[in-house]
DNA sequence: TTCCGGGTCC
DNA sequence: GGACCCGGAA
């Protein structure tokens, strides 16, 4: 449940402010069934000023609904995650790699930004997720459940650290010599010739199978 | 002071 | 596609 939570609170806030409020959380609500039972007020106490208090409520929630239908312990796939209130594709996929060490395609912003400027090649990912670019995130993912898990963490931080939105601090990449954006003299704008923005509307692309 | 990022739900 | 909330960047 420890993941759950994090997971939920991380969702619009940094590590550094989450983490007390975490360990708090936790301490005082260690199980599903505790968090189910405690008050409206409580709950939002706690939260403190994380933002979104309405998914502090959701997760009592989802805690709720983790006793009714699975006896108090957090499912262990990803379907069954994802039909819990405050669980959407994000979050279910981090639980099964970081709570249970299955393997998921986690796509969080940060990894969007890392996929698009190192494989891609543009400065940023399309604003909304396409079809080609989850593929791109699946097919990248190790086979191996543990090795899976170790990237889902791994293109997360490097996103969060070195390859931010705002001043990515190249030099420090580890990557920086295979990413396909700084080759490109990372450009501002993305007008890459195939990997990346078509102008116009067109058939959708799924070629790259194969 | 304004603006924007971030995942989920409706 | 927009609302939700807040902190930090612009």
């Amino acid at each position: 449940m420890g993941v759950v939570v994090s997971e939920v609170m991380l969702q619009q806030t940094p590590v550094s402010r989450v983490e007390p409020r975490w360990r708090e959380w936790m301490e005082r609500w260690p199980t599903p069934a505790a968090l189910a039972a405690a008050t409206t007020a409580d709950v939002l106490r706690a939260w403190d000023r994380l933002g979104y208090p309405r998914r502090a409520l959701r997760l009592r929630t989802c805690a709720e609904a983790v006793v009714d239908r699975h006896g108090g312990r957090v499912p262990e796939t990803e379907a069954e995650l994802l039909a819990l209130p405050g669980i959407g594709t994000y979050t279910a996929a981090a639980v099964v790699a970081f709570a249970f060490g299955g393997r998921s395609v986690v796509v969080d912003t940060n990894v969007r930004r890392v996929l698009a400027r190192t494989v891609v090649g543009t400065a940023l990912p399309p604003p909304t997720p396409r079809a080609a670019e989850l593929a791109l995130a699946a097919r990248l993912v190790p086979d191996d459940p543990t090795a899976a898990a170790a990237w889902a963490a791994a293109s997360m931080e490097l996103g969060a650290t070195v390859c931010t939105a705002r001043a990515p601090r190249c030099p420090a990449c580890p990557v920086a010599d295979l990413c396909r954006w700084r080759l490109a003299g990372s450009p501002r704008t993305s007008t890459l010739p195939d990997a990346g923005g078509r102008p116009g509307r067109g058939p959708t692309v799924r070629s790259g199978a194969g």
